[in-house]
DNA sequence: ACGGATTTGTTCGTATGTATA
DNA sequence: CTATACATACGAACAAATCCG
């Protein structure tokens, strides 16, 4: 090997992943195994395990071993009046999830700003993970204030949906207001939660929901395997786009000057 | 140090940054410096350096030295109709962008699919750079049929717009049919264009425009510099859920089971 | 224009800690 | 408990890019 002993090693364990050498759930040689093959040293070898690791190409796992990655990849469809379940279904992939904690918690700077509350005034906090096919798929939080909706962890421990929760509450109609999508590095609980590399990133997604007249109802945080999903916005949001008045229209990211 | 040294310097060099000890466009010590700082091997602190590296917090160059980074973190609305320049001067950016590079090129496979020609089908292939602050945010890929639109090219270096364009070849109104977000590793010519590190993931952006009666009429793919651009999808996509109709709403990523 | 000094990138070696089987 | 396998840590050398006199 020479200068670039890491990227030949990580590409070369990425075309045989890509062509179906190395099948997902393979377990890779070990360490030393890979310095014989590769005729290299450990630095290069692990280099391009992490740099594997980080794109979800491979799971490592301390005392076990390194494994082709299995995780599904799913198109998770935002916008549409489709749940999880339906989401996932509809793709091949079996649904499920848990709740990990559910609690009442002040506000945190962020929560009150989105809930338009102050901050520290006490909201429901539900943390659930959902998974397709037993792989962690989203660490998903809701808050909700909890002076508004006082009855809400109670409605939701009886299996009632978000929806007829909100209409227990009086709300029989409700809109999204927002919803951003950004990229950030996982902290090391959501990296175990997901069980993914420390390294890998999360795409995490924030909605506002408000009822009618505009009053934030609802606020929720998707913490999301990057490696494992891709949004699809579709359909529903489909808006003219009308030629006719020049200003207005952006197809592309147009900035020339 | 101990054990955990690299997280140790990570998380001190990071915390610097955010409370402003260290500012944006700082030079850090060199590697020797910050071993007898944090005495410890060379190893920690670049491992240290590459996750800050990765997050989008340090600019790391080659001969010259590592750099709090100072790039624009910027909302970029999609689905409304601004434009890119638009977009970024409401939030105090400078915007500027370059092509690239503009030719004929045959239909990918994926390029095909979206605008349902033949594999290898001539298509205008455009790539643009475009920056905030002079700092590069997106690659964009724009793909027209080279035989609907014969004369795209000449009209977009006339500096037509997307939309002028369109209309120069007769389509006056056209619509969004879907959009998808991922994550992925930057190949190396994109970090090098994006100006950021190797192993800084990117979000792929594509989108598929059709005309009125709903055939593909463009195809665009952005590539961007993940640690610096949140994309918020607001106001015009906002449909009423009605909790009326039970089977159809979901807040949430609701997947109980 | 060139050469040496500086700084980061890659590689090799080795030892020890920690989680798993 | 022992063996295996990955995680972290130390040290050293040379390559490549940049800077500066």
């Amino acid at each position: 090997m020479g200068r670039d002993a890491w990227r030949a090693i990580r590409d070369r364990i990425s075309d045989e992943i890509a062509s179906g050498v190395l099948l997902p759930g393979t377990r890779l040689p070990t360490e030393p195994e890979l310095r014989r093959i590769f005729d290299t040293g450990r630095h290069s070898v692990r280099r391009a395990m992490a740099a594997l690791a980080m794109e979800g190409k491979l799971r490592v796992e301390q005392g076990r071993g390194t494994f082709v990655e299995d995780a599904p990849k799913l198109n998770y469809h935002v916008g549409r009046r489709t749940r999880f379940r339906q989401n996932l279904r509809s793709q091949g992939f079996e649904p499920s999830g848990e709740t990990i904690s559910e609690e009442i918690v002040p506000a945190s700077c962020r929560v009150a700003d989105a809930l338009q509350l102050a901050e520290g005034a006490p909201v429901h906090r539900l943390l659930r993970r959902d998974m397709a096919d037993g792989v962690p798929i989203n660490l998903g939080f809701t808050f909700q204030c909890a002076t508004r909706f006082p009855d809400w962890a109670a409605l939701r421990r009886e299996g009632q949906s978000v929806t007829e929760a909100y209409r227990a509450h009086g709300i029989i109609e409700y809109f999204r207001r927002s919803t951003s999508v950004h990229s950030r590095r996982a902290r090391e609980e959501e990296a175990e939660l997901l069980q993914q590399h420390i390294d890998q990133p999360v795409l995490v997604v924030r909605k506002v929901d408000v009822d009618r007249h505009g009053v934030p109802i609802g606020h929720s945080e998707g913490i999301w395997a990057a490696s494992r999903v891709q949004f699809v916005f579709d359909g529903a949001d489909d808006v003219p786009l009308r030629p006719h008045s020049p200003q207005q229209v952006a197809l592309t990211t147009d900035g020339s000057s």
